[in-house]
DNA sequence: CGCGGAATTGAAAATACTCAAAATTAGTGG
DNA sequence: CCACTAATTTTGAGTATTTTCAATTCCGCG
């Protein structure tokens, strides 16, 4: 139907293309294709759409709007949040690249939430009827395809576990900690690294002030726990920041 | 591979074997089945494994568990719960017949949570690994299935927002219409409901505590939008309680 | 009839919020 | 590059909602 891309018959592979493509890019062992051979690969690259830059502040898709694609962030950060009837909106989450975005919208094929950029940055557009073509010829993309919306299932099952019981401390702890293991898991040091969010972006996914957030970085700070500059935080007690999160250490206030 | 079941190739049906088949089961339009037809449901009735009876209080499966099946409500209500480091736990959801249950566990082949049956209760078990071959046969059967996660995706969204930014009586007005309006969509009152859970895992699932559960209930029986008795509720004023649970409308205390 | 779990109610306490002001940072244009 | 303005963040003080703790009451069940 459509005519292959150069790069998938070429048998010199041009590096402009390999980094526009699935198999080039940096992400590829941790987005949709992982696991997928060379030849699958190929052919999730070929249903791929267009490369689309969001810059800062700029907002992917918005509630509403008609379901059409996944997106893949290529590299950037991402905040996705819903408004209630009342105009008040909730964070739902922030990703970042190598993460899938929409996957909420093939419900009632409108999108749920909105997704704006915390920086300038770069998607992927996966064309949903096109993936699902191919579900039926790649069982291993269809089979991590459920491994991905299953996972995104968990990670709100814990932040539902963090707002239901967890006090502010905890709660920033969690945070912090999770911001962590995804850099780290993404290559990036584990232990220093830049907030992409607001304070009042923080304080709104967390079911806090932006005061209250204020406070605790003062504290942790204080505590010895970690260094703050602007955005660009700095772990230095990891291990009691993993137990506040684990809830088996408490600090008190002050 | 496995020998098609009789009603599967018998023209004239057993009336007991249909009930026990999705075709015949009365949550059919609204469970895994929706929108097939009769071939296909067919062909998901012979991977659909035993129907298994959990009694109240007992668990259908546990954090940890390894993941083998999906479970469809027959009828009863489940809770599921996720259990953190710490001990504590919050509960993530109440199930009803029609609901489908064990979708955290595809991410990590183990369950995620725990689903404790609320009162005698059955599923049907379906083979996760049987499924997914279908899902190459029934290209329908696929698509509703990832508009089932998706919506379970929007649906913790939902409860996001409840838990970040909803004050007691608003979390407390969300909950008893959303009851009210999976009822309804089961053929049932929308006014007048049996609540199948104690006021503690009501609070719990809110992000609240037993006590706050008692005195909202007594609030607004006293403001005269609902009648109490026991765990039987009849909604007297609805578009009161919709107001209160859209954020338009709020109460003083008292 | 009495026991025990569940639910209700009251009073005190605590955590996080609101409001306000000051300080810092980022953005813009000269 | 600096100055100016707007936006964000920090900090403080007082307040409010919800929790905690405690005492009753209610209800099912042996």
């Amino acid at each position: 139907m459509n005519p292959p891309l150069p790069y998938a018959e070429s048998p010199s592979l041009n590096v402009r293309m390999l980094k526009a493509s699935c198999a080039g890019c940096s992400m590829h062992q941790l987005c949709l294709p992982m696991g997928l051979n060379d030849t699958d690969i190929n052919r999730l690259d070929q249903i791929i759409g267009r490369r689309r830059r969001i810059s800062r502040d700029e907002s992917l898709y918005r509630m509403e709007d008609p379901f059409r694609n996944l997106y893949a962030i290529r590299f950037g950060h991402f905040k996705t949040y819903q408004i209630n009837p009342s105009g008040e909106q909730q964070i739902t989450g922030f990703q970042m690249a190598g993460e899938l975005l929409g996957m909420d919208a093939i419900s009632a094929d409108r999108h749920h939430c909105e997704a704006v950029a915390l920086e300038d940055s770069e998607v992927c557009e996966i064309p949903f009827p096109r993936l699902e073509e191919l579900f039926g010829q790649i069982p291993m993309l269809l089979h991590h395809f459920h491994r991905i919306m299953s996972q995104e299932i968990t990670r709100e099952q814990n932040v539902m576990l963090l707002l239901g019981n967890m006090r502010a401390e905890q709660r920033f702890a969690v945070f912090l900690i999770n911001m962590s293991s995804r850099y780290s898991t993404r290559g990036y040091s584990s232990t220093s690294f830049q907030l992409r969010m607001s304070r009042e972006d923080i304080g709104n996914y967390l079911g806090l002030t932006i005061e209250s957030i204020s406070r605790l970085l003062s504290r942790f700070k204080k505590q010895g726990w970690l260094e703050v500059d602007k955005r660009e935080v700095i772990i230095l007690d990891p291990l009691m920041l993993k137990a506040l999160a684990a809830g088996t250490e408490n600090c008190n206030p002050m």
